[in-house]
DNA sequence: GTGAAAGCGCTAACAG
DNA sequence: CTGTTAGCGCTTTCAC
């Protein structure tokens, strides 16, 4: 149906004045008398004008949009930060262009290429492509900012969050309330993972304590089979610190299973703050990585990448904090 | 860092020909002789060119992208659909604008205006803005495929798929094996929700069987509740049917956390085939929706709505079919 | 088969 | 404050 769009000349004629003046009041330029701008807006309105974006982008040499990769486009967590970085490009004046295609496939890289053809002045990456070769193709022709894990890459910057500290904080909760005995569901895979374990080995010998790590992933199902190989080992932990919420749910549930009540009988405590977490009936414990500040740096990072003379590569660690809800209390005696 | 890209121009002087005949190799035009397309294929690659597309999109005057919208962007549902809509797209040439926008928040009918502004094609959307406004406002500029239930607009195109039929075989099934006390965990918000728990009723009335219904959310939290409250009812029946996969596995926890099993105590049936439904440790009997297809339908009827001569708008209801793995089972005795 | 010229809709100097 | 003049990078007639 090749629709016929209005044109600024459109606009032009009607309000009987030049392109240029009717393009400056339209975006607000300061050199306009406040009655020509409100009636260009008017005649605009009536005529349904809309700005032709690629013709706006074609003549501004500045590009002013953002590419946002998406690594696990089902994981609902990474959307959530989609959704922030998206709402904060929006905030100071951006545009985002959205990419749902996996990150690991090989059509990747051919992504990559669809964004320069886009002219997008930067790319903020979601988690990682599993082939570094991916993202290193990637950084070398557009400034990225990857959320996750420091990388050693000239041309990307990195937004991490604190998995020591918060880890840290976690043990250390549970240690106040008075537990000794305080096991670990472990997840394997992910940097962050390995990462939460090293923290909480570190925080246990130093209380004092002995470490007992139980082998999984960053699911459910793991939280449930991790409660199980607890519960052969003999004396069961007072306090469980769980590598994920997802893993946190799945012990709590397979807990209950067993006719054991928390926090009465087992504490749990969690890592990430997902919605679920929330619930009334679950009220989890657990470690909160603040999704809107991950967003607002992830966008600054890249604004000092992409826009600022000084093309800075910046590797930031964002705090983390302990939410406490009902899921932990104090060991029974 | 304002990039400076290799244009058109700097490929024709290095290959020593003009910018239209450049054009004319790179886009596989007919008319050009294939020594002087590999030749200049050799040089593009050489120096990197990558086409403008906002310049492309100026000059062409038919609009080759179409703007997806999800509804719920957390939804992993959605983004599948959206995921398959996407490379449908690819496949038939077009590219796909997404939005991450929530489609009832005030901003959705802003995020009309930008693909307005983006000159796309048409709109795909996955799951309706509530506020039938929004909906309207939109197809008044943009032709427009909905995929949900069938929405009387004569520029919306809606692709649907049939519940009533998949709630029957769910429950034919299920009385097959020899159960008569069939609970139904139902969703409340969605109009297809409502449709899946009319068609459960009317199943079970024409099979002489009591209805029970308990109502809830397309989520896996009120999977467990639904448990909860069945369990307070007193007799427990001896198969559920979910109004969606996410309820079917939040039912599914918390029998297991009960102490449970499936099928051999309770039987459990859900809807929509997520990929989770195919684990190995849920094995889910299901309802399968095929996302491919759906895609395929939508993209076609986009293309009927906005690029063809007639202009014609379709309203197509897909057949589904029930997908049996191991979470129903007969009855204990 | 290939080149020259025109122009898509817009913004950005540069004059007034 | 406002109009005029150039293009941005590309595709598309229309010639040769």
């Amino acid at each position: 149906m090749t629709r016929k769009y209005t044109t600024l000349e459109d606009v032009a004629l009607a309000a009987g004045m030049s392109r240029a003046q009717v393009s400056r009041a339209l975006r607000g330029d300061p050199g306009v008398k406040p009655e020509t701008r409100e009636h260009v807006a008017q005649v605009a309105k009536t005529l349904g004008y809309q700005p032709n974006i690629a013709a706006r982008a074609l003549v501004s040499a500045q590009p002013d949009t953002v590419g946002i990769i998406i690594g696990e486009p089902t994981n609902p967590f990474h959307i959530q930060l989609a959704q922030a970085i998206d709402a904060e490009l929006q905030r100071v004046g951006l545009d985002s262009v959205v990419s749902l295609r996996a990150q690991d496939d090989p059509a990747t890289l051919r992504e990559g290429d669809r964004l320069l053809r886009l002219r997008v002045a930067g790319v903020i990456l979601i988690s990682k492509p599993r082939n570094k070769e991916a993202l290193a193709a990637l950084a070398e022709q557009l400034p990225c900012v990857y959320l996750g894990k420091r990388v050693n890459h000239s041309n990307v910057s990195t937004i991490d969050i604190d998995d020591k500290s918060g880890v840290e904080q976690a043990i250390g909760h549970l240690i106040a309330l008075g537990h000794r005995r305080i096991a670990h569901l472990a997840g394997t895979v992910e940097i962050s993972a390995r990462e939460r374990t090293a923290a909480y080995r570190a925080a246990m010998r130093h209380a004092g304590l002995a470490a007992n790590v139980v082998m999984g992933t960053h699911d459910v199902a793991s939280g449930r089979r991790g409660v199980d190989t607890l519960a052969e080992q003999g004396e069961f932990p007072t306090a469980i610190f769980a590598s994920n919420d997802a893993i946190a749910l799945g012990a709590i549930d397979r807990l209950k299973g067993r006719g054991l009540r928390v926090p009465e009988d087992v504490s749990v405590i969690g890592f990430d703050d997902i919605p679920d977490a929330t619930s009334e009936m679950l009220a989890l414990t657990t470690v909160r990585q603040d999704v809107d500040q991950q967003a607002r740096e992830a966008v600054a990072a890249l604004q000092l990448l992409a826009f600022s003379t000084v093309r800075k590569v910046i590797r930031k660690v964002l705090p983390v904090s302990l939410v406490v809800r009902r899921s932990a209390g104090p060991p029974r005696n």
